[in-house]
DNA sequence: TTATATTTTGTAAATATTACAAGTAAGGTA
DNA sequence: TACCTTACTTGTAATATTTACAAAATATAA
């Protein structure tokens, strides 16, 4: 149990909001998680989803991303990776890290103490993409 | 003038803005410019520099960040170059892009439309992280 | 100099996030 | 199992950031 081996009590809030980002990749807002998971369970609290987001990212179980200006999203997925967010539908992939952030061992080689790392795209996605240019034929 | 170039009016507010963005690249909070700008112009409103900044932002005069998840920070610099925030003193550093966001042509390839790219660490800065290995010594 | 579109300003509203205190529940111990 | 302690959840209120809006002011072109 990932809760326990950090030191976590293991709540039903953290267990549905765990599942829910690991059925649902796609980097959902706090407001997003709350809608869903009140739902099904109408006592929760938004400042419960605000705290055990809190919780998961400093432990390093779930990533926070930043990289919309309105607010904060939640990835399920550790593993390093950067993320694509289209300006059209809004749309956030994960994007395969090839390069395997080189660049963190430079980073750190000129003595900064590296302890996140996040790559971010803005544009279009392959779909939109495609779409614009039918249009433009 | 470059105000000019994009179609933008010439406002001694976005001159004032633009300047202090050029002569201090720490890349400032919104609230931080108004501060420091209001000082000598007390008739400057928090909204103007909203404004000018999504007007310099969108017109690829500046860089906004959203490297911190409470505000947005400017830069001046629009080169392309990744940033460091030291999770100790809370400066922002910029980081030199060695590999040139290689990545970005990988992306490319896939099918998607990159419009813009950001490279954001987290960690201790070179002054911080020196501080730190001291103490544990 | 004048006309027009753009920009600035201040206030108010919307939105996201945090603070806090009281109630509740998890997990260890006997 | 029952109890105890600590951690967690909840709701409300406060804070902070950003946006909406309309009136006044200004930049630029004719």
């Amino acid at each position: 149990m990932i809760l326990k081996k950090k030191g976590l009590k293991v709540t039903p809030q953290r267990l549905e909001i765990m599942r829910y980002l690991d059925k649902n990749r796609i980097h959902p807002s706090i407001d997003h998680i709350y809608t869903q998971l009140k739902m099904k369970n109408p006592s929760l609290s938004k400042t419960t989803v605000y705290n055990v987001i809190d919780d998961l990212s400093e432990n390093g179980v779930i990533q926070v991303l930043t990289i919309n200006k309105s607010e904060i999203l939640c990835d399920f997925n550790n593993d390093p990776h950067h993320h694509f967010m289209c300006k059209e539908c809004g749309s956030i992939s994960d994007l395969e890290d090839r390069y395997n952030f080189d660049i963190i061992e430079q980073i750190r080689s000129e003595g900064f103490r590296v302890d996140e790392a996040f790559g971010y795209f803005r544009g279009l996605c392959i779909s939109c993409n495609n779409k614009n240019e039918k249009k433009v034929d």
